[in-house]
DNA sequence: TAATTTTTTTAGATTAGTCTAAATTTTTTA
DNA sequence: TAAAAAATTTAGACTAATCTAAAAAAATTA
């Protein structure tokens, strides 16, 4: 059994070392899990002890086989959850993320597998991310962010790059959903902002600030 | 906020001092908490200290008035969890406990809220336990044990006062279930043990051990 | 490549929660 | 009511997770 604090580690090792092979670094951690870089030495030690990172001093930490396999389990547990909250209890996708931040450390696998089945075995959590399976394995799917996409392409928003409430909530406003069908109408030679046409009913502005945090297939 | 070794302190000495007016002892204490006299005489210090218990050394604890709510707020939070565990998630009501003791810890006032929504504002745990309300209030029944029924009355099975697994897995295979009618056909002098009528159908004889344990109405 | 800057690790403390062993207080017994 | 037993508290240590300050290593710059 780890502790809510090991687990938090390995989440965040895994999600650092997302796009890169090198190592994540003792100060990219301890920027994203609120602590100081010698409170990381420390933990990284035990860690690696463990054999949950590989880890050289001075070299930077990648996770180990055993280490990916429990973040994605834990990963998996939080998604599941921020789906229950979504779904069941009516909590909005700017709020679910906190919550389950609590949720993820619960320790019972047939919970989790109980969960799962109450819910019919979603496949995304409502941000668009996928949810790793029982066995820690998770798929990959490639978008491309909206800022990419070149005018007159019809694409469908699949997901956002950004979590926090502010982002989640502005995209509230402007009706912004998972799933909606955005044509690229037109992208400002001025300030990159983009013109997309939304289910073919209305245009809206989207600046590019928000297009490159929207994820699209 | 209180970490949750403090917040199942404040729930231990609630029911610990269930049916009396004295305090607690440390030595009740230690054995509910599976820890040492020592260790609970430390967290005794830092409760008094935060207002939660009345404690003069060597005397005993009760819950101040603070110390009372929140006990029950933990004890609500535990038992909506059960509720959702059994009739959401179908776990048997052998299971829930455990899962609710870690769930019982997770800060969020409205997860809780909307939890109770969600599942119709029940008034009652899987066990036949009350539900306290937000404010920290819970009803007191008084009922009667199955053993201290007389011959010939008819009683209906409203909860159980041992929540082991063993105990109500034992339930289970006999048949009785929350709600379910039961009529005293007779009382052995010899073992005391009860021959009852379940439901109008069908009789069974229930050993004195289990009808201490069985709470009617 | 030598000096400077940045990053990382080590050293030494701190806090919550726990322990064992010893001291103290309360309760029971004779 | 004094001695013995039981219950409780104190003393002193330990572990996990954190901190600040100092030392050491790596990376950058001139
Ligand atoms: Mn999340
Ligand atoms: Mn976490
Ligand atoms: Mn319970
Ligand atoms: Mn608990």
């Amino acid at each position: 059994m780890y502790s809510f604090t090991e687990e938090n580690y390995l989440k965040t090792i895994f999600y650092l070392s997302i796009g890169t092979q090198e190592g994540v670094s003792t100060n990219a951690l301890a920027d994203s899990t609120n602590t100081r870089a010698a409170s990381v030495s420390d933990m990284l030690k035990r860690l690696a002890e463990k054999g949950l990172i590989n880890y050289q001093k001075y070299r930077g930490v990648t996770l180990t086989e055993e280490g990916e396999r429990l973040a994605l389990l834990v990963i998996r547990k939080h998604r599941l959850w921020e789906v229950f909250l979504a779904e069941k209890l009516q909590f909005g996708w700017d709020e679910v993320h906190v919550i389950a931040e609590e949720l993820e450390h619960i320790r019972s696998e047939r919970l989790i597998e109980k969960l799962d089945a109450f819910l019919g075995y979603p496949k995304f959590d409502p941000h668009g991310d996928p949810i790793p399976n029982a066995a820690g394995e998770m798929p990959r799917f490639i978008y491309r962010k909206l800022s990419e996409i070149v005018e007159g392409t019809t694409v469908v928003m699949t997901g956002v790059s950004e979590h926090s409430p502010a982002f989640l909530q502005h995209l509230d406003k402007a009706g912004l959903t998972l799933g909606c069908q955005l044509k690229v109408n037109e992208i400002s030679d001025f300030d990159k902002s983009v013109s997309v046409l939304i289910d073919n009913v209305r245009t809206l502005f989207v600046s590019h600030e928000v297009a490159k945090n929207l994820l699209v297939k």
